[in-house]
DNA sequence: TTTGTATATATCTATATTACTATATAGTGA
DNA sequence: TCACTATATAGTAATATAGATATATACAAA
């Protein structure tokens, strides 16, 4: 009964705004989310929503292997979450997309919503 | 110059709503955002955003094997993602958490930013 | 219980992606 | 040009996960 409650409620809003995504599109987020499916990107993604950072502070603020912090701000760059900019020698990376944050926040809104979850599965 | 006036606006707004995650919560996003990170699993949520329905519907609706049905319906239940509901011998699943619309509608917008992203590329 | 149907799960192969290491490239300055 | 530094990329082994197939489980009805 729960989530038929829920479900018609849901069913009432999809039918407000509908949501008609080809399968194509579909593709291309799960791509997009794919690029956000992983802890280290998403460390580089949280130390540069402190502030723009080259690829060197980068290695010293994750801690990873410089080959590893350059494929993963590669992958970044494809999806353009952030942008870079070349300063001499170095490289600058800063996040070029303000809904990075918000597609963050929200799934982390969606963890404490998972840890109730699986309380209430245990009980 | 574009990109340090794009960086310089996201510090700045950093600053003011600080993101505070531990590496521990990245994992977790980190997971839950590669629940969403395939087409076939987008599939069901898209078909689910019209109503709630059964795994038989569900079937019927993408065109996939009971069996992946069953599975990926599986991993969206452990992220939280949807509900079930057994009616008799039909197991009924509905979205149960709303943030799962304003997730893909982000990514959605983002694959837009992402196509100027590339034009941009390009010229 | 037996039979039939709906759903879940186990096993397999193929594919994708990671971190690692080493190497290549781009830029600076002598 | 050469040497030096910062960043990017290639190549490899290990790991994870998808779809396909087959099987197991849960429920309904006889």
């Amino acid at each position: 009964m729960a989530v038929r409650n829920q479900a018609q409620k849901v069913g009432a809003r999809s039918r407000s705004k509908r949501v008609n995504l080809t399968d194509a599109h579909l593709e291309e987020v799960a791509r997009l989310f794919g690029m956000l499916a992983e802890s280290s990107r998403l460390k580089l993604l949280r130390a540069l929503l402190d502030r723009p950072m080259t690829v060197s502070e980068l290695i010293q603020a994750t801690g990873m292997r410089q080959g590893n912090v350059s494929k993963h701000l590669g992958t970044l760059l494809l999806g353009g979450f952030v942008a870079r900019e070349r300063e001499g020698n170095f490289v600058r990376y800063a996040i070029s997309d303000p809904t990075v944050a918000s597609l963050c926040m929200l799934m982390c809104s969606r963890i404490e919503a998972e840890a109730r979850h699986r309380m209430r599965q245990l009980a």
